[in-house]
DNA sequence: ACCTGAACACCGTTCAAGT
DNA sequence: ACCTGAACACCGTTCAAGT
């Protein structure tokens, strides 16, 4: 099949990437392995270990690219300028974060699935992906406490909520009671969080 | 090895879901196996099959009894009358939950990780096991809401909150900022959103 | 230099065959 | 009746050998 410098390593990286997250999409997470990579991209599975570390190091670098999609994607919700309505920006954020979650429920779940393997860290490029992310509550949480550190940590607090949710909505645990949806689930929890931090 | 009539089939039950338990608790979840569950307990994979419908099943009963050893922790932390202070008994909650999901680590994360094949839906039996351990919050929830569906539904938007501050430490995605500690995540979450719901 | 192909040590699951 | 053992179709990862 490939014959020799036909593509770059890049190309490569970059084929093998898109081909995973098409078998995530289509077929799930579980579907997902070097050898069917491998093969989509018309390579053998060796060629892989010689762009990648390993699998893991595959899953992450896909993941990357989620969390680009996802800032961009909540980006898109903002309504602009955060001085207006601090707590609507925050429902219509954490509204954005559940509809990525739930249309791209595949990709979503694939952060979550991605374990650390014991003695791995996550590497700095990823915190700050997720960090930037995080950055979008944090600005409109200093509406409420203008302490920047006491706001850090409000708004993460009320992101690990939002996450919690989202967890508990991927993994089917959230049909427990009369089918609360996420989103009442997100309101209630940004309503009350909130009314309780203005004091 | 394991002879005929030896043990009964729910011994091979029991003796299997603790060998599980051991394999998990000491080598982690990747190293789970149904070979090594088998070798653990004497017998071959095929006996297995007998006893399990497959390692999901397996899998979702160990969480079956991960859950109950979880609702007896919460009960023990319980500071006896939810009449005295609520909000401090919401508070030993979580953190008594925080507290388990740390100590018995491998165990919770289990938790997390039995995945859901897609068409399986979790048995009632289970369900009834997770709305136990929820229904010790919505005690205590009353106090400040009375009506109780919407006790239910604050009480349920608190545990996820929990949950999510649990599954991003088990994770090891809290490490972002300055290290803010899961016990201090779920006291502001928990004050905040009690104040809030007091009006 | 770049990639293959076979090997190693594993998987989950099934089921004819043995005792 | 109860359990085995081998088979099937897969894994992740490595690395000598081919072009």
């Amino acid at each position: 099949m490939a014959r020799k410098g036909e593509h770059s390593r890049d190309e490569i990286r970059l084929m093998a990437l898109d081909a995973a997250e098409n078998i995530v999409a289509s077929e799930g997470y579980d579907e997902l392995s070097a050898r069917r990579v491998a093969s989509a991209i018309g390579y053998t599975v060796g060629t892989l270990y010689l762009v990648f570390r390993n699998l893991d190091d595959l899953i992450l670098q896909v993941n990357g690219r989620t969390l680009d999609k996802l800032y961009d994607y909540l980006k898109a919700a903002y309504p602009g300028n955060p001085q207006g309505a601090p707590e609507e920006t925050l429902k219509a954020l954490a509204h954005a974060y559940i509809a990525y979650a739930e249309t791209e429920a595949s990709r979503w779940n694939m952060l979550l699935e991605a374990s650390i393997r014991k003695g791995d860290v996550v590497p700095e490029w990823y915190q700050h992906k997720v960090n930037r992310i995080l950055a979008l509550g944090e600005t409109a949480v200093r509406a409420f406490e203008p302490d920047e550190t006491r706001a850090a940590h409000a708004a993460r607090v009320l992101w690990a909520g939002i996450y919690g949710i989202c967890v508990l909505r991927i993994r089917r645990r959230l049909n427990l009671a009369g089918g609360q949806s996420a989103e009442n689930m997100a309101t209630t929890l940004i309503t009350n969080f909130l009314r309780g931090l203005r004091g």
